[in-house]
DNA sequence: ATGGTCGCACCGCGA
C-alpha cells in the first residue's frame, strides 16, 4: 500500500502535473494539501477517469485538502467539529483499506509570537484531541500532510536560516512529540536515519538549486502500519521542471 | 549577475 502527501499548492495551477503524477505514480492513497479552490472546482472527471474516487474539502483562495483513493473511501469527515468556529478548510479523515486516513494542512505560523503562530499552537493541540477522541491507536492509523514543522535540526539544511522560524519553534516541535508519545512514529524518518532529505524548497532565493530545504511534510502512522512499511522517499523529480510545486510528493509504501 | 517566487485576486496577502 503507497500513501502519499503532497501539497500541491493550487490544483487548478497544477491540473496538469497532478494528472499526470497520479498516472505515473499509482499511490493507493493520496492526500492533497491546499487546493485553493472549493470541492465543486476539483477535476473530479478526470482523477475519476485515472481509477481515483476522492473526497474534498476546499475553500475559495486559500488551504483546502482532499484524499484520493484507488480503492472504496468511507467515513469521511471534515473540519474538527469541535466547537471551534474556524473557516479554515485543513483538515479531512477517512477510512481507506482498514486504513483511518488523516489529511492534515497544518497553518505555517507566520512570525513566532504573531497571530497566525497562535493560531498554529491551537490548531496542533485542536488535532492532537481530535485525533484522541477519534482514532482507535491500537489499529492502522496515518496523518498525512504538510505539518509546517521540521522536526530535528538534520531535517533543515539551513538551520542558521529558518532555527528562528514557526516551523522550527520547540512549542510546535513539542506539540508532534505529544502526537508521536500517543503512540504514532514518524514513518519516513527510518529509511533517512541521518536526515538532510527535504519535502519543501522556498520559491524565492533560488531554494531549489541551493537546496535550501525542510522536511516539512510528514506520514506519521500507529505501531501496526508502521511496522509494515517497506520504503519511504520524497519524489524530488516533481520540484524539477516548469511550474513544480513548491512542496514535493512524500511517499510512504506498506505491505 | 552579488539577487534572484508563486498563486490568487486584485494592486496586497499568504506562503
Amino acid at each position: 500500500m503507497k500513501i502519499v502527501t503532497w501539497n500541491v499548492n493550487s490544483v487548478k495551477a497544477r491540473h496538469e502535473r497532478l494528472l499526470s503524477w497520479l498516472e505515473r505514480h499509482q499511490p493507493d492513497v493520496l492526500c492533497l494539501q491546499e487546493l485553493k479552490c472549493v470541492e465543486e472546482k476539483f477535476p473530479a472527471l478526470e482523477v475519476r477517469a485515472l481509477g481515483y474516487e476522492f473526497a474534498a474539502y476546499g475553500q475559495k483562495t486559500y488551504n483546502g485538502v482532499a484524499i484520493l483513493s484507488r480503492t472504496p473511501i468511507s467515513e469521511v469527515t471534515r473540519g474538527f467539529d469541535d466547537g471551534v468556529e474556524d473557516p479554515q478548510a485543513r483538515l479531512i479523515t477517512a477510512q481507506v483499506q482498514g486504513v483511518h486516513i488523516i489529511c492534515g494542512y497544518f497553518p505555517n505560523g507566520g512570525e513566532v509570537g504573531s497571530d497566525k503562530y497562535i493560531y498554529k499552537l491551537a490548531w496542533m493541540k485542536r488535532l492532537n484531541r481530535w485525533v484522541q477522541k477519534h482514532c482507535d491507536l491500537t489499529k492502522d492509523v496515518a496523518i498525512c500532510g504538510d505539518y509546517n514543522i521540521a522536526t530535528l535540526d538534520s531535517d533543515v539544511n539551513r538551520m542558521h536560516e529558518w532555527g528562528d522560524g514557526s516551523m522550527c519553534s520547540p512549542e510546535g516541535r513539542e506539540a508532534l512529540q505529544e502526537l508521536r508519545e500517543m503512540g504514532f512514529i514518524d514513518a519516513f524518518q527510518k529509511y533517512h536515519p541521518e536526515g538532510g532529505v527535504y519535502s519543501w524548497w522556498d520559491y524565492r532565493q533560488l531554494g531549489f538549486p541551493k537546496n535550501n530545504g525542510l522536511r516539512i511534510d510528514h506520514i506519521y502512522a500507529t505501531e501496526s502500519l508502521a511496522t509494515r512499511s517497506t520504503d519511504a522517499y520524497v519524489d524530488r523529480d516533481e520540484r524539477k521542471g516548469k511550474k513544480p510545486s513548491d512542496h514535493a510528493p512524500v511517499v510512504v509504501e506498506f505491505s
